[in-house]
DNA sequence: GTTTGGCACTCTTTGCGCTAGAGTGCTAAC
DNA sequence: GTTAGCACTCTAGCGCAAAGAGTGCCAAAC
């Protein structure tokens, strides 16, 4: 257990070295004019919280720098409640401003602005498009035995994929079979759509395909998602702006990291909701042992939906950064909600404008 | 004029600073055993060779690093024909090996193969989709007032953008209106669609949308391509490994750089056909200022389409990296022209399978 | 006229020792 | 429990010398 004293010489030490990036002496904690104690009482608190591990010296008789150990503490019970300017404020009300349709572009932009806010890399995961509900299916063919499949859901995400059609089955018959499938499966969440086809329309489509291997296969093509949830890292050179990325190698190490997609996934799919902050070792991978990430989820009529995060070094400035973060998330959240519930009532069962 | 002698040095020097980036001496010139003189004879066409500027010196005594201009002459009169090894022959045709359907996946998998291969960063920019020509436009509500539009070329292309439908215009109506603008522009190259519109189709179309204003904007949203040719940088931290980005503040320059999307839009559109050799100061940016870059284009039937490319440092491998360039454009061509003879018949005017 | 060997010269790189500065740990006094 | 003083340690920066690489030039040889 940490005296008050010892916690306020920790923050100090940490806020400071997260400023200048240089290790902490006692006589420099000391003209912080509220502490009321001269450098030796702090030299002794310092010493205790180096052998309480969150303190380190660099190296015998040099200042002070804070442990991962210390990071995670001050997060997690030092961290006062951070303010933003005006400047970063006007920013996110900028951003946020003028709507915008295309969810990718969206997302792009949203990762060019929150790493400029941030001056750190910044990464934003689209919605969980598995939650939205089919609007339209559509085959379109290009050539004797392709076709482009279209799926487009009720919030206007559109997903196109190239198809073979199956061999000797008549183009009237594909008309039907697509037909049939907007008729059962408009309205019906993209995660349920296997199950329903495989539960209730089996029997009806074989009457259009009938080879059940190549049926098995078109829906395959048409509705198995590869899990390739859309995210986007914006600002990754920003990483060369900071002292601990100095080195040529580490820089290389650890924008290829960045690149490692699939990895990344199985990060982002076990942040829990709301701010959450994952400091240095506490990732699986060496190349960015001295990295933070801070995350927060955005929602959208209270479902969980995406995310948006912000990774830096360790010594990155936690409390702006969560701010910034928790301010646009909220943003976001407001955003797609009202863009959601505008569209959300128009494809139930049976209700189609185009009497398709 | 240089001699023959002189040329040879020359030649000597850059293959030599290309492999060990260090200056060239006359000692280990001379230790070439073709050249049959002295290193003092070297010397005096050393010396010749930075009168004319091909060599320079970093500083007074000591070896001689090829200039840009040196370079220029390397690449345009010394260059002899490379080989692809055996391991890299392998490389690019299990490349080739299967088909990929999704031009995306194409492009961004064929970046990936280049810029391992090299071990520079490589670009691909996928084929000039304006010279195909459209297959089907559909329009599908998700609100009220929003559509997500759909054009699909005759190759497979898919592009989606959401547009607004015009206030108090009957779905019946616009729903003719796709039907006469899918009877009448199948076929029709992308580029040339506004311009047939135009001349041909305004009064027809005023028969569905009556209000010119709303008609021309939902035209221009259908049709109006923003001119963002797709291309993808891949192995972008390739360049890390050279020893000219060991300062991490170039390196964050250049990789700036390389996200500059639409100032690389210029340069490549300004890239002439066939095997096209870009150095350093060539390019009007600073930060790439030590850097070349070597185009290959490829066609599709003898039409211009895309281009491939590699970036590195001005000392790169010229000679390994054209041969792998001009073995995968190749490659690329014939994949291409193959995939391209096979849906080209497809969609004569008149010509629907599906009889919409 | 061209080529060569020899030699003096220049510049960079590396290692070493020195000093200044910052910061600590310890001890004794308050 | 807190403070002042002092000895100690470690780093960063500087200058210097020696080693190494390579040149330029000159006179002799081909």
């Amino acid at each position: 257990m940490l005296t008050e004293r010892q916690k306020y010489i920790l923050t100090v030490v940490i806020d400071d070295f997260i400023r200048c990036a240089e290790p902490i002496g006692s006589r420099s904690v000391s003209k912080h004019t509220e502490i009321g104690c001269s450098p030796a009482t702090i030299r002794n608190d310092m010493s205790d919280l180096e052998a309480l591990g969150y303190l380190e010296q660099p190296h015998p008789s040099s200042g002070r720098v804070p442990s991962q150990k210390g990071y995670r503490y001050y997060v997690d019970y030092l961290l006062g409640p951070g303010m933003l300017t005006d400047h970063e404020k006007g920013k996110v009300k900028s951003f946020f401003a003028h709507r915008i349709d295309e969810m990718q572009q969206v997302i792009q932009h949203a990762t060019q602005v929150l790493s400029q806010l941030t001056q750190y890399t910044a990464v934003v995961l689209g919605p969980d498009i598995r939650h939205h509900t089919l609007a339209t299916v559509q085959l379109i063919p290009i050539a004797d035995e392709t076709a482009v499949a279209l799926l487009v859901t009720n919030t206007g995400h559109v997903e196109n994929r190239t198809v073979r059609l199956p061999d000797g089955v008549s183009l009237q018959h594909v008309e039907q079979f697509v037909r049939l499938m907007n008729d059962k499966l408009r309205g019906v969440p993209l995660s349920r759509l296997r199950h329903k086809i495989e539960k209730e329309l089996m029997a009806e489509l074989t009457l259009h395909i009938s080879d059940y291997e190549e049926l098995n296969g078109l829906i395959d093509a048409l509705f198995t998602r590869d899990g390739t949830e859309r995210f986007v890292w914006g600002g990754t050179t920003n990483m060369l702006r900071h002292s601990e990325f100095q080195n040529v190698e580490k820089v290389r190490d650890l924008l290829d990291t960045l690149d490692q997609a699939q990895s990344w996934r199985k990060v982002f799919a076990n942040v829990p909701q709301g701010i959450h902050v994952k400091i240095g070792e506490e990732f699986s991978w060496q190349a960015i042992h001295d990295c933070s990430m801070i995350t927060a989820s955005y929602t959208i009529d209270d479902d969980a939906m995406g995310m948006i995060g912000v990774l830096g070094p360790v010594r990155m400035d936690y409390r702006r950064v969560i701010a910034v973060l928790e301010q646009f998330a909220t943003e976001l959240s407001h955003q797609f909600s009202r863009g959601h519930r505008q569209t959300g009532e128009l494809h139930k069962e049976g209700h189609d404008p185009w009497n398709r």
